[in-house]
RNA sequence: GGCUCUGUGGUCAAGCGGUCAAGACUCCGCCCUCUCACGGCGGCUACCCGAGUUCGAAUCUCGGCAGAGUCACCA
């Protein structure tokens, strides 16, 4: 056969050669042990929790390493494009501080090693598959899908694998004459990749590849024995071949991809050989899983979980630096040790490491992500926590009365936010994200403010609710400080035969009607509408003197 | 079904031939305390099973089992 003449009957267009791609897009010049990396999402324009975490992945290492992290855009898959989807990937990441180098963009694209939308890469795919062709490695077919599906058929009945591969790849017999008479009769036709391998031979004799990986160590698996599509009949590349031909090309160091990949790596190391390039480093991260119904472990999917999508940690306002610590504690099981000795440092500086990666799929805890965003929360200023509900509120709240009205007085909620965060010892940690925060903190507006829990009800037996809120209020002194304050609350208690000392109480209930706690609980219920609240006294002093002595005489009219 | 990956408490996980099998989160109890939170102390709960190698196995080998992934002109 003479396949260079088969080459141009497949390829009569007009293509560079593969050198000259070579030259045009030559190795990268960086600095020894730089990583180049690059995120590969489809344009759906939806993004959940598992490709923000192996987005997390590639940016560290190109980012810690001085290399370069790229966005390419693969839409070969005709069917699924979603109008302004890249940039909804570019925002969605970026909300999470992971920022590309270079690559497809919004406003077009940028970096010497273009075109990063594989849609737009066409004649390149079709350069080296030409090669491929032209060097007997790669064939047309002209298998119809009625007819791929009766050779299954056959298979499955046979009890041999399924496929296209060895005597089932029938076009692999084609004559020169005869593929030039169909082509010239327009008979559509994809490009298969010939697979030297054969897995029909005895068990023992199969050759077997081995792969280092980067997390997972030395993979070893029997070889590819398929003649893969690498060309659709739409001159459209598939996924292994322009995985193969972009990553070549890019100069990727580190492919970093979810550990659905593994299966096909074969297909990817025989195409890397044919083609007479060194694979880049592979990096297969394990994936995120979830419990579903039954009870059992699961990807995550994204038809299947949409409350998955990084857009439910948006609306419910997790902030992007809980997540992106969340995250490393399950990407990198010694980040917790290290940030615990390193309570201060910027997450940034932690060295993120591939061997430290878990193979095994981590559930997703939605637990440990309150209480990562609690400690991280801590040490976010008030201003900037104002700030982020602000934009929280405007995208995500825009119409709601209560949200906007809570932060209408800056200089107010960030007094609110700051309550009690500022003790030297054992701060509190309220704040988890946005949606719970401002459900949280409704009793510092009067808009907002709600009775929503009962008296005591050792102070409702006794009749006292009514006594302890007039004393209160008849020796209620703004300018008190919090020990004078509390000091009146005792005496309020000890007048009216509650026990100053809870603990007596529990020792002699029989002697007293309640305990301070319970007088406290009278004040708290008036004031905040709730039995529990942080310093009662430090939340008067934000809620200044008016609103208390307001509220403390509508409780009282109230029950009159 | 073939191939591949994974298998330590409820969850995430240290562990690399000798440990009373770390730690974090959750849960429970106690302490602190005017409530809640915070903090402190303590507790429950784990090496998938079976052989083998070895003086000794969570760790090595083999065989099961279980879960996951994949077998497209989708990625």
């Amino acid at each position: 056969m003479d396949y260079e003449r088969l080459a141009e009957i497949l390829f009569p267009e007009h293509l560079e050669s593969p050198e000259y791609y070579e030259t045009i897009y030559p190795l990268r010049d960086l600095p020894e042990g730089a990583k180049v990396t690059r995120l590969g999402p489809s344009p759906t324009g939806f993004i959940h929790l598992g490709n923000l975490y192996g987005a997390f992945v590639d940016e560290r290492l190109a980012h810690q390493s001085g290399g370069v992290f790229f966005l390419r855009i693969e839409d070969t898959d005709d069917k699924r494009q979603v109008e302004g989807a890249v940039e909804t990937i570019i925002n969605s990441l970026r909300f999470f501080s992971i920022n590309f180098d270079e690559g497809a963009g919004i406003d077009g694209d940028t970096g010497d090693y273009g075109d990063y939308t594989q849609s737009k890469r066409g004649p390149i795919y079709r350069a080296f598959a030409k090669r491929l062709v032209a060097e007997g490695k790669a064939y047309p077919c002209f298998l119809t899908e009625e007819e791929i599906a009766e050779i299954r058929e056959k298979q499955q009945e046979l009890k041999v694998n399924p496929g296209i591969y060895g005597k089932w790849a029938r076009s692999r017999e084609l004559t020169l004459e005869e593929i030039h008479k169909k082509v010239n009769m327009g008979e559509e036709f994809v490009i298969r990749l010939k697979s030297d391998g054969d897995l029909s031979k005895p068990e023992d004799q199969i050759r077997r590849i081995s792969v280092k990986d980067a997390i997972r160590g030395e993979l070893s698996m029997p070889e590819n024995d398929q003649d893969v599509v690498i060309l659709k009949k739409t001159g459209i590349p598939t996924y292994h071949f322009a995985h193969v031909i972009d990553d070549h090309l890019m100069r990727t160091t580190h492919v970093v991809r979810g550990a659905e990949w593994l299966p096909s790596l074969p297909i990817h190391v025989e195409l890397f050989e044919k083609l007479g390039w060194e694979p880049p480093i592979y990096c297969h991260t394990a994936q995120l899983m979830k419990l579903d119904e039954e009870g059992n472990k699961r990807n995550l999917s994204k038809r299947l979980d949409p409350e998955l999508s990084l857009d439910y940690y948006r609306r419910e306002g997790y902030h992007p630096k809980a997540v992106r610590e969340y995250l490393l504690t399950i990407l990198n099981s010694n980040f917790e040790e290290w940030r615990i000795a390193n309570p201060d440092a910027d997450v940034d500086e932690f060295q993120f490491t591939l061997e430290k990666m878990s193979n095994s799929g981590a559930l997703f805890d939605l637990n440990k992500l309150n209480d990562v965003s609690k400690e991280v929360l801590l040490k976010v200023p008030a201003s900037e926590i104002y700030d982020f509900l602000r934009a929280w509120a405007d995208e995500f709240r825009p119409d709601d009365q209560a949200v906007q009205t809570m932060l209408a007085d800056r200089a107010y909620m960030e007094r609110v936010l700051d309550i009690g965060r500022n003790a030297e010892r054992n701060p509190r940690k309220d704040h988890i994200f946005a949606r719970q925060m401002m459900e949280n903190l409704t009793y510092f507006f009067d808009e907002t403010f709600q009775i929503t829990d009962p008296m005591p009800e050792e102070v409702v037996n006794a009749g006292d609710v009514r006594v302890i809120l007039e004393k209160y209020l008849a020796t209620y002194d703004h300018s008190d400080d919090n020990e004078t304050w509390f000091n009146k609350i005792r005496e309020i208690t000890d007048e009216l035969g509650y026990a100053v000392k809870p603990k007596d109480y529990k020792k002699h209930p029989e002697d007293y009607k309640g305990h301070v706690g319970h007088v406290s609980t009278v004040i708290r219920v008036a004031l905040m509408g709730r039995q529990q609240s942080p310093d009662v006294w430090e939340i008067q002093q934000i809620l200044g003197e008016d609103r208390v002595r307001a509220r403390l005489n509508r409780y009282l009219e109230t029950i009159a």
